[in-house]
DNA sequence: ACGGGCGAGTTGTCCGGACAAAAGCGGCGC
DNA sequence: GCGCCGCTTTTGTCCGGACAACTCGCCCGT
């Protein structure tokens, strides 16, 4: 048994795949063009219509052909669609804290939307959410951030559960049954303000990094809207984006 | 014609996918059960085995089965995997400007890599790279941020074809064949350094924002680093990530 | 000139068959 | 007890056929 026979045979529908990409990349059927039909390609291939049907299909699921009965198999990308979009493996990456942080809630409880909180949550102003703020601790006791977070009154029966560690949006997807779509986020910096600055143990006026965070369900409705003020010092906000396939 | 005729029927195959959706989701085969042969589902719902092996076929397609040749079928998920991904449609969606922003490059040229650039690029102290100062300026000529590029030696020779508009490192994916696979940002604030202040037309450390950014090709390493000063006040880094589909 | 209907061509669904390749299981030997 | 071999079972590849559903172009009627 000569080397030669160690490599597997393609299957044939897996040869005739990769002579219609190559014919496609090669430009002899250019975009908008149509391939030939199942029965020609039969006839000159010499293989049974399974075999062309099972090629044009994985074409098909490759991106590159679409097929439409009657009408027959058009080009529509020279090329396999490549991945342009970015992306962190979950919303916890944006969170900046791991398990080993906790929230402390100072106060809780349903309070209107002024002019500036109804802009941010896309509400109306007067209307009541539940509002919670409270302070992110780190393992340690020493304060990491203020939190300040409005929750939309759909949601507010969570108010008496809300979780110490995890994320709250996760525990209001799982209680509610809805699914965050988007997340809208905001970073700007200046001077933390009086109660903040107190209360991260800085002095009035320290620079500070406020991080803002819609949270928007799939029916475009704001879910929460959170913003933390975090000390400047020693503090970077660091995020990791990958490149996400076709 | 009655209504109920205008509904198009499913084909048999989508039913009996359907089906087996529903034994999987209902836990009659769980997680790391086989579900019933081919032959099995054949002789039980009195179809042809084509139309068997496409039903099986879409639920490998869907993330819950998985078929090995003498095996068997094995379900692997109870639900399709939802995504928990999100994304920005590109990386330009990181950079802040628009095409009506212009990088006015006022140095060029190669150096080498100090402590703190070799560790941001992930270099070696003491190595050549391309080194590009300048400032990003707005359309009616207001100065937005200072920028300082370093950009791996590899890709020098894009040094004389800079774009003005656009970023940096698409030009060079373009020019050299490569692909940025993952970016790092890091966001942090403080006192503006001197040169930054001035040429921003602010007072001497009056508060900033650094933008620091990764580009890292598949093979991981560094494309290029960036980092750009802005001013804080009237700042505001957005972003807005999507889910991406499972 | 425009719209509708019809026919030819093309893909979609579904049937049946045959052989190959891979995995699993049981029995036997060391 | 473990490994190997042979047989059975299961999925993978490929063939062929038939009918349904859809598209597109052409022709005819208004």
């Amino acid at each position: 048994m000569s080397p030669r026979d160690v490599t597997p045979r393609a299957p044939l529908y897996a040869r005739i795949e990769q002579r219609l990409r190559d014919a496609i990349a090669e430009g002899r059927y250019g975009v908008g063009a149509l391939l030939p039909t199942e029965a020609e390609l039969c006839a000159t291939l010499k293989v049974s219509r399974h075999t062309v049907r099972e090629a044009l299909r994985r074409l098909v699921e490759a991106g590159l052909v679409e097929r439409r009965q009657g009408a027959g198999s058009i080009v529509i990308a020279r090329e396999p669609p490549r991945g342009e979009v970015f992306g962190i493996p979950s919303i916890d990456g944006l969170m900046r804290y791991g398990d080993d942080t906790r929230l402390l809630i100072n106060h809780r409880g349903m309070a209107p939307l002024g002019r500036e909180e109804a802009a941010l949550a896309q509400g109306e102003v007067g209307e009541m959410w539940l509002s919670v703020q409270g302070l992110r601790i780190g393992q340690d006791g020493r304060p990491l951030a203020t939190t300040d977070i409005l929750i939309h009154p759909r949601f507010a029966a969570i108010g008496p559960d809300l979780p110490e560690r995890g994320a709250i949006h996760h525990a209001i997807e799982r209680r509610f049954g809805v699914e965050v779509a988007e997340v809208v986020q905001e970073i700007s910096a200046g001077p933390l303000p009086a109660a903040a600055a107190d209360a991260l143990r800085r002095k009035r006026r320290a620079t500070g990094m406020l991080l803002m965070r819609r949270h928007v369900l799939t029916d475009g409705q704001t879910l929460l809207v959170s913003r933390n003020w975090h000390p400047a010092e020693g503090f970077t906000y660091a995020m990791r984006l990958r490149r996400q396939e076709g």
